[in-house]
DNA sequence: AATGTGCTTTGACTTAAGTCAAGGACAGTT
DNA sequence: AACTGTCCTTGACTTAAGTCAAAGCACATT
């Protein structure tokens, strides 16, 4: 498949004349990187953005301390680094890779002046960075007015709703990395899943986990239930 | 000043040409809010958004238990309830006068139509919603990262050189809608405040705040610098 | 000046979550 | 099967920040 043939089934895509994914094609650039190599770092000048071919991506800031956060884990189809196209200013957080992958890049000149030329490639973007602020006003939600059982609660009902596999989920990730994603550290995640299988909400075997009582994970992650 | 001269001035619109400065003055309603009163609710579906001719709005969630995490407050010229425009789905977050406010509302429909047509609109939309991913990014990383006194110090920091004003700062919120803006409570940013005078860092005088020791609130704020 | 209402501060206490340190489990390699 | 490194779990302890409750202030109104 080529690559412009890649880029029509993509969100930021989707709905263009076919003249501009063959443009698309024309100006964006393969990258490959090593699993653990930077894409870019907090701060650095934003010349373009990225959309994964394969191959897995975080999005993640560090504390003076060290401690990391990741604001997100981008799979194959997904765009990042956008941010700094529009604002000007510096990529706002570091970019590595978590798996061996391939990016396509897209230089900001290029990308700019298409977006000027085609509305609905506009638009398409404005929706995907308007999904992106949603998101994030949950995490931050999540972050001040919830405690890290709601916040697992509410991570692995998305997950087992996504992946649509009844109640059996198995995480692509480390427990580690889960714990920075959900705003916390491995520790106090492994005591909060240990008291989860203790009270039968959850059954856990390596990285593969089975909702055994549903309403019961729903009730700790939106009502205020507490876990004891 | 008629709304067209109004909207020439605003950042979103600045560099359109002056017809669809007319257009957009056309299709703008004037609303009006006492303070106190509820602008949307989440989850509410997003018919348009709003720009803020006088007052001030407040943009907040709310968790199960009542505690409530201020987003943002938006002051003249800002614009917000974009995210829903464009992502089709209900506002992700409450909105609410927090003084008696007139904003211009655009409907959805009319608005969509128009960026179709105006490709620097629709880049003006870009680096503005970029520019709050940016924000969102930092309140992010502030809550999962950072400890109240670093996060009450960027504040602070942040508001002087807004200010210009050397380093005296007055507050135009209240210190429990500080709170809630930083992520905690009145208590607790209550203490720290007074563990800052004690240090000598700020001085406090109501709702007056002079910032005696620039660098140390840096230190604090940046650096991993502990408030003793 | 007196009263009341809504912030703000302070104190004593509780609690969720982080730290440090020691074991376990597990996968891949030799 | 034994080894090695990495990740995960558990325990004992510390700490930041939240809760509850009581004053203290400050400003607006009468």
């Amino acid at each position: 498949m080529g690559i412009a043939d890649q880029l029509a089934v993509n969100p930021l895509f989707e709905g263009l004349p076919s003249e501009h994914h063959q443009t698309l094609a024309r100006i964006a650039m393969t990258r490959s990187y090593q699993k653990g190599q930077m894409i870019f770092a907090e701060g650095e000048e934003g010349t373009g953005f990225y959309i994964i071919q394969s191959g897995r991506i975080k999005v993640f800031k560090i504390s003076p301390e060290g401690k990391e956060q990741i604001f997100h884990i981008f799979g194959p189809g997904e765009s990042f680094g956008e941010v700094a196209v529009f604002t000007g200013q510096g990529f706002p957080a570091f970019a590595e890779a978590d798996a061996q992958s391939s990016l396509l890049f897209f230089p900001r000149q290029a990308f700019v002046a298409l977006i000027r030329k085609d509305s609905s490639l506009a638009l398409n973007m404005l929706a995907v960075l308007s999904r992106r602020l949603q998101k994030f006003s949950a995490l931050i939600e999540d972050l001040s007015l919830k405690e890290v059982p709601a916040r697992l609660a509410a991570h692995l009902l998305y997950l087992c709703e996504k992946d649509l596999d009844a109640n059996k989920i198995s995480l692509d990730i480390s427990k580690g990395q889960l714990a920075s994603l959900l705003g916390t550290i491995p520790e106090t995640l492994s005591r909060i899943m240990s008291r989860m299988s203790r009270q039968g909400l959850i059954r856990m075997k390596g990285s593969h986990i089975t909702i055994l009582d549903r309403q019961g994970l729903k009730d700790i992650a939106t009502e205020g239930k507490k876990l004891t």
